[in-house]
DNA sequence: ACAAATACTACGAAAAAGGTAGTATTAAAG
DNA sequence: CTTTAATACTACCTTTTTCGTAGTATTTGT
């Protein structure tokens, strides 16, 4: 349980990557593929998703390829999952809103997964990519997170 | 990514139904599978693995069960974690202190990742059992995580 | 001796993750 | 207007993880 996936690791490392594109320049899902030696058709397939979920704006044809259509501190951590794994709660008892399958014969954690949730939600809403790209350079510079 | 697994479920609600106990008293795998209708054999080996782990005490034949080694709120979040699922990474590259898959081809993300990772050890060796057995009567009172 | 509990191992089904292949579509450039 | 280099889309496959079941052994109170 919370592991980083392949997808979200992808992700983000070509978003820190289009985050240093320099203004009007694009980066190609082969170019990506190739510098970070990950697996081409996976990496399109993640990077269409972004797309679709405009968090990169995508040009076709020869010169073609990606770049963010905000800057890396307005794209929040929160969008880039949902775009990439969907809308993901954190465990299967909070599927609907207030929903429990257990319920009935009393679940007796879920206060305390409801409280995962909103606090990890919280995080993921207040993280943005700007964070990550700077990271790298900057490693003295944390992140606000678990307290 | 970053969800609750079944076993976990498991035992946290087992857990939390032994911080309850009085003292000098047991509850049998039986019990538990049929108060919370949890699946007997699943149960029963995550059980084993909390009492192999020095978390709970275990007590074979008639009228045997299981009971808390400590109190709650001695009983570390990370502790079961580990007892249950073994120790675990955030990611793929921190399987070794340091090493990085894509270090050769510079892994421009696992700055923040390690950042994840401590955040986290840090969360779950912060938060005991008995915040977990405490917020279902008094929903209130919030455990400490991620600010 | 019996019954009720845990201990342990092996197996299997289902779901999720990770990856591959092939085709269609678009658009820049000669 | 053809070529070529890019993304768009779909289907499929492999591996791993998760979830669950079955059966047997062992311990222990009555």
């Amino acid at each position: 349980m919370f592991r980083f996936t392949k997808d979200m690791e992808y992700a983000l490392i070509s978003l820190v990557e289009l985050s240093r594109l320099p203004p009007n320049q694009l980066v190609s899902a082969r170019e990506l593929s190739e510098r970070y030696e990950l697996p081409f058709k996976l990496l399109a397939r993640i990077l269409r998703k972004l797309g679709a979920a405009g968090v990169i704006k995508a040009f076709k044809g020869p010169q073609g390829g990606y770049c963010l259509v905000e800057p890396p501190d307005r794209v929040k951590l929160g969008r880039i999952i949902e775009a990439v794994r969907g809308d993901e709660r954190i465990a299967d008892c909070l599927t609907e809103e207030g929903s429990c399958a257990q319920d009935a014969c009393g679940c007796t954690i879920k206060p305390v997964i409801e409280l995962f949730q909103d606090k990890w939600l919280n995080f993921v809403e207040n993280t943005t990519l700007d964070e990550f790209a700077r990271s790298e350079l900057n490693p003295e510079r944390p992140m606000e997170m678990l307290g």
